[in-house]
Formats: structure tokens, C-alpha cells, sequence
DNA sequence: ACTTTCTTTCAATACTATTTGAAACTTCCG
DNA sequence: CGGAAGTTTCAAATAGTATTGAAAGAAAGT
């Protein structure tokens, strides 16, 4: 296999592997490319490698500096904004962890906490009342995990966890 | 807020969550009802409190069976089959991380694998060397992680990491 | 073997999300 | 200031997913 097929084979995979994940196939896809890319790429070069319009690719864009995985760069004598992946992938892994935690499960255990103490004494009350408090227990303490594992550093997290269960 | 406006503001929002996880909404709802509920449930009472079609409940049931987060449960004397949640939230995680795990984690494994000796000498040659390397660490690792995590028993592993991080 | 009761399938339809492309906007420079 | 070069926005078009409902299929009882 050749660098080209290569590429592209990777791009299409993120891609994919995004869409599961509740990111569009152009966001990721725009990542892939920017991930395995030597220098920042413009605009330009994106819409061409990607065959997506301008405005797709400047969303895009955008979304992924939102998440902290993109940053713009400026080359000096250049008009146009270039922009540059985050390379180190324990740090990629840190901002998407953090970015997803903050947007799913933060509003899960906040409707959690409100549902937890529902008045009732019936079968289906205390069935209720049992699975909120479980789950509300359950995310509470993936939230902390996160919470710790990305403050420090998910690379040492990773690590450490890995020795503790061989 | 009563028991039956909470019970509707759970399933609601397990469908959203859902929805974000790539698992659709459908799915996630049932999935919701029957967890908060306190006797197993037949395909009509599914389409009945969620107003959904018997080919819907039908489908959906059988994707979360698919998924060990449902069970089949015969009445003596009935006819028809009746539904049932796994209710222990730790079980619950432990299956959808396992299924997730295999579904997406895996088949990105592969990929990388095949990925990472990808032959050149330019700068954009090395540099893809380097991503799809480096990934290929932090999704190993990350497998290994999930799998001892729910090889045990989540819950186990939760409460160890979370106590270690303190 | 027929009827009843329930389950499953699947083509048509409805719904949602993404993408485009052109217009509006901004910035920089002579 | 005027215009060139680039960026952003957004309504409309397209593509992608989920849902319905009716028909076919199974299983159980008579």
C-alpha cells in the first residue's frame, strides 16, 4: 500500500469512526486530514484534498477549534489563516474527553440529581427512585474518573490504570 | 413533579443521550421504559407508552437483546413474550462499554495496524508513520484498559481508579 | 389442518442532519 | 476610499436515517 491509498484509507476510517461517535463525517474527516498532514493547510487545501465546499470545510473548521483539536496559524507574508492539528494524541485524547464529558454526561447527572427523589410508594415508585439513585451514583463516579484522569494527564491515567490490572 | 412527568422526562432524556451515542432515539426510549419499570413488559405495552409502532418495538427489542441489556421473559400461561431490563446499572455499563468496545474500538485497532509501516522517506511519509503509530499506542492501550475493566467487573475497577486518583 | 394470536420483515414515507453555493461581510492594502 | 482576497453565514437542496403499517411468517391451541 502506498502513502496515497494510505491517507486516505485513514481519513475514511476516522471518518467513519467520528459518525459513530455523534461527529459529523466531514468534521472528523477534516481532522484525519489534518492530523496526518506535515504542515497547516488552508482552506483551499482542505475543500481540494476532501472534495467538500467552502463553506462545509470553514464549519468544520471551526468546530474542531472549538474543541481545541484545530488552532489557526498565521504564515508570515501569508493573507490567508492556515490551521494545524493538535499532534500529541494524549492530548487530543485529554480535549475530546473533556469536551464530551462537559456536553453529555454533565446534563445526564444534573437530570439525574432532579429525578432522584420523586415522591411514591408504589411497585413502580421505589423501581423508579432505585434507578435513579444507581445511575445517578454510577455517573457521579465516571465523572470524577474523567474529571481527575484528564486534569492530570490521561497519558500517566492510562499508564497507571493499565499496571493496576495486569 | 410526580412520578409520571419524571417517568416521561427520563425516557426523554435517555432517548437524547442516546441520540448522541450514536444508538437511536427509539432504541434508547425503550430501553428507558423498560428499565423503570417494575414488571417485564409486552411489545404492546412498549408501543402503547411510547407511542410507537409494533414494528419499531419489535426492531428495537431485539437490538437491545442484541446488546445483553434486555431479556426475553416467558409468563406461565401467557402467550405472548414479555420484556425485562438488566436493572444493575454496573452490568448495564459493562455490557454497552464491551459492545462499543467491539463495534468500534476494535475495527480502528486493525486499521492502525495495518496503517503503521506505510514505506517513505518525506516529511509527510514520517509524519503519517508518527500519527498512526502514536494512535496505535493510545488504542491498545485503551483496549487493554476496557477489557480487564469489564473482563472483572466495572464497578471493581471504577472504585479502585477512582480512589487511586484522589 | 385450520384459526387465532403474536412476531418479524420490508417497501414506502416521514423526518433529521449535512452539504452546498452564493451572497454578505471583513480585512488588508495601494 | 475602492477593490482584491479571504472568511463567514444561511436558506435551499441533498443525502441519510428512522418509522410506519400492512403483509407474511411462526407458533400454539382446537
Amino acid at each position: 500500500m502506498d502513502l496515497k491509498e494510505a491517507r486516505e484509507k485513514f481519513i475514511e476510517a476516522w471518518g467513519a469512526f467520528g459518525s459513530a461517535w455523534g461527529i459529523n463525517r466531514s468534521m472528523a474527516q477534516v481532522h484525519a486530514l489534518l492530523l496526518i498532514s506535515h504542515e497547516p493547510l488552508s482552506t483551499e487545501d482542505v475543500m481540494e484534498q476532501l472534495n467538500i465546499s467552502r463553506g462545509n470545510a470553514n464549519m468544520n473548521m471551526r468546530a474542531l477549534i472549538d474543541w481545541s483539536l484545530v488552532r489557526r496559524v498565521l504564515k508570515s507574508g501569508e493573507r490567508r489563516e492556515f490551521f494545524e492539528a493538535e499532534k500529541d494524541v494524549w492530548k487530543v485524547a485529554t480535549h475530546i474527553t473533556r469536551e464530551r464529558k462537559k456536553r453529555e454526561l454533565e446534563p445526564l447527572i444534573r437530570l439525574l440529581d432532579e429525578l432522584e427523589d420523586i415522591p411514591g410508594a408504589t411497585a413502580e415508585a421505589k423501581s423508579f427512585r432505585k434507578m435513579t439513585h444507581d445511575l445517578h451514583d454510577l455517573t457521579t463516579r465516571l465523572d470524577t474518573l474523567l474529571d481527575h484522569s484528564t486534569r492530570r494527564d490521561v497519558q500517566w491515567f492510562v499508564k497507571a490504570a493499565t499496571t493496576l490490572l495486569k
